[in-house]
Formats: C-alpha cells, sequence, structure tokens
DNA sequence: TCTGACGTTTACGTAAACGTAAACCCGAGG
DNA sequence: CCTCGGGTTTACGTTTACGTAAACGTCAGA
C-alpha cells in the first residue's frame, strides 16, 4: 500500500495549499490542528495535511472554524457516548440541508451568469443596433423573482 | 401580468428575509441598496426586494458584500463602455469557475456526509459488538486523500 | 395625553480570521 | 564568524459585517 510516513514541515503545507505559515498556526490556536513538535519545531504527518484541507475546503464553502472543528470531529467518533452520536447525526443533517440550499443557490446564479454572459456578449456584438430588447430593469426582477 | 407596484417597508423585508432592519440600512450605507425615501423613511420597491434577495444568496455562497455589489451591477448593464463590458466578462468567466469548484465541494462533502452518517447509525445500532473495522484514524485519511 | 411600535441618525463595540511586526533561536554554507 | 533562510512566540492591527445603545421623530390606538 502507498507510503504513509510523510512529514510535513509548516512551509511544505502553506506552500502546498497556498495559505500563510500563520493561517496554520492559527488553526492550531483554534484546536483545529495538533501537530507533533520536534523541539519548538512543528511536524505535520498525513493525517494533519488531510485535516487542512478539510479545513480550507469548509472556508470555500462558507464555514467557520468553529464549523470546520465539528466537521473534522465528525470523522473522528472517538466518543462512544450514544448521546452524543445522536447530536451529531443532528448536525450532519441540518448541515445536509445548508449545502442543498447552495447546491440550488449556486445552480440559480449559473442560470443567471448564462443570462448575464450572453447579455454581454450581444452588447458587445451589436453596439450599434442597440436596444432591441426590454430595458434592464425588468431583466433584473425576472432573473430572481419568482 | 403581475402587479408590480408594490412597496415594502424596511420591517416588511426585515422580516420576509429574516434580517434586522440594520442589516438592511448597512447594506444601504454599502451602496447595495437605494430606496426612495418619503421624507425620512425609507421605502423599497420589488426591485429593491429582489436586490436584497441577491445579496443574502451571495451571502450564503460565502461572497462579500462587494463582491455581491459587483454581481448586482451585472445585472444591470448601464455602462455603454465595452471596455467595462470585456472586464465583466472576465469577472463572470471567475466566478463560474469558484462556483464549479463549490460544486465539487458540496459534492464531496455531500458524500463524506453519507459515509460519516453511516458509521454513526453504525455504532448506534451495534454499540455492543464494537469494532469490526479498521480504526478511526484511517478512515479520515481515506475520505479525502487521492 | 400617554404609550407603544415603528422609523431615523450617530457612533462605539464585537467576533472572526487572519496580517504584520518585533524579537528571538538554530542549523547550513561561504 | 556572519549571514541567510527557515523556525518560534507574543502581541497589537485590520477588515468585514453587522450588534447595540443613545437619542430622537411620528403616528395610531386606548
Amino acid at each position: 500500500m502507498g507510503e504513509k510516513k510523510a512529514i510535513y514541515t509548516i512551509r511544505d503545507l502553506a506552500r502546498e495549499f497556498d495559505v500563510t505559515s500563520r493561517t496554520i498556526r492559527f488553526y492550531e490556536e483554534g484546536d483545529l490542528l495538533h501537530p507533533q513538535r520536534e523541539g519548538q519545531t512543528r511536524l505535520y504527518t498525513d493525517r494533519d495535511r488531510v485535516k487542512l484541507k478539510l479545513i480550507l475546503r469548509g472556508k470555500r464553502l462558507g464555514f467557520s472554524l468553529a464549523e470546520s472543528r465539528e466537521l473534522i470531529e465528525m470523522y473522528d467518533p472517538t466518543s462512544d457516548n450514544i448521546h452524543q452520536l445522536l447530536a451529531l447525526r443532528e448536525k450532519i443533517l441540518n448541515r445536509r440541508e445548508a449545502l442543498q440550499q447552495q447546491l440550488l443557490d449556486i445552480q440559480d446564479m449559473q442560470n443567471e451568469l448564462d443570462a448575464a454572459e450572453e447579455r454581454c456578449l450581444e452588447a458587445l456584438r451589436g453596439s450599434d443596433h442597440r436596444n432591441d430588447e426590454a430595458p434592464a430593469p425588468q431583466r433584473l426582477a425576472q432573473a430572481v423573482d419568482q
């Protein structure tokens, strides 16, 4: 199976994911990462790298660090407390709903981008025979209103 | 066609979209909304309502207010400056790429939520005959790595 | 007339997510 | 030996997106 013992320095990860070292240390402050230490120096494992990946993806989706921490903990059900597991399941369901809404939002927005782009191109092509269609104000309303 | 002359008070919109009046005024500070005034009082049209909707959807997708303002302006190509239109098209393309990444992120995350949920349910069902599978640390790595 | 619910402005406060600077340590290379 | 490029901590600064409080106007209803 694949090599697993890879060790990363803080710069390695910073470069790979295009964040600053400060950012990575900040995540540790927030209790999201727990690298080993060799003296003063932080050393990151593959596992840490994956967590960082999760955090950054969470960021792209608009999650707070606290939420990302929860998400990470989801994959680590060290707790055998049944009550906690149930609460966790709740959170998962909530997340799923939020994601579903995001999907809808994105689809809507993509459709509107399609339309916007077309209007742009149209405007670029025919800057001379302008104003064949309805005025702009109408369009905005139609775009989103239901 | 549909009734168009609807007028909303700040509270109306606040209630409808579950934000505070403060928030709505803040968007005006940021030049995202421009309601009419009747004396001191702000009055919002359907068009304003749609803009607010766009802003809030932008928020859900992690856009800053500045970005949302740009997005709104996209639908309002009052500028007949061709140069601006080209820049605008650039922005639209960038947006689209970002949204595509978000879609991937969301799909990944939904898959992981499926897995996480299953692990939860499994843990709930068989709290007795525990530890049939690989230990948790492996799972996290497999979930995202690759 | 008083109260209460709504509106307004001005302005300071706050939480999150880092940026940035100071001041330090440490190992390798010239 | 010195410097350079990395690492570290501590701590204050910054931006965004509002919250919150003060202090006020206005109109409807009891």
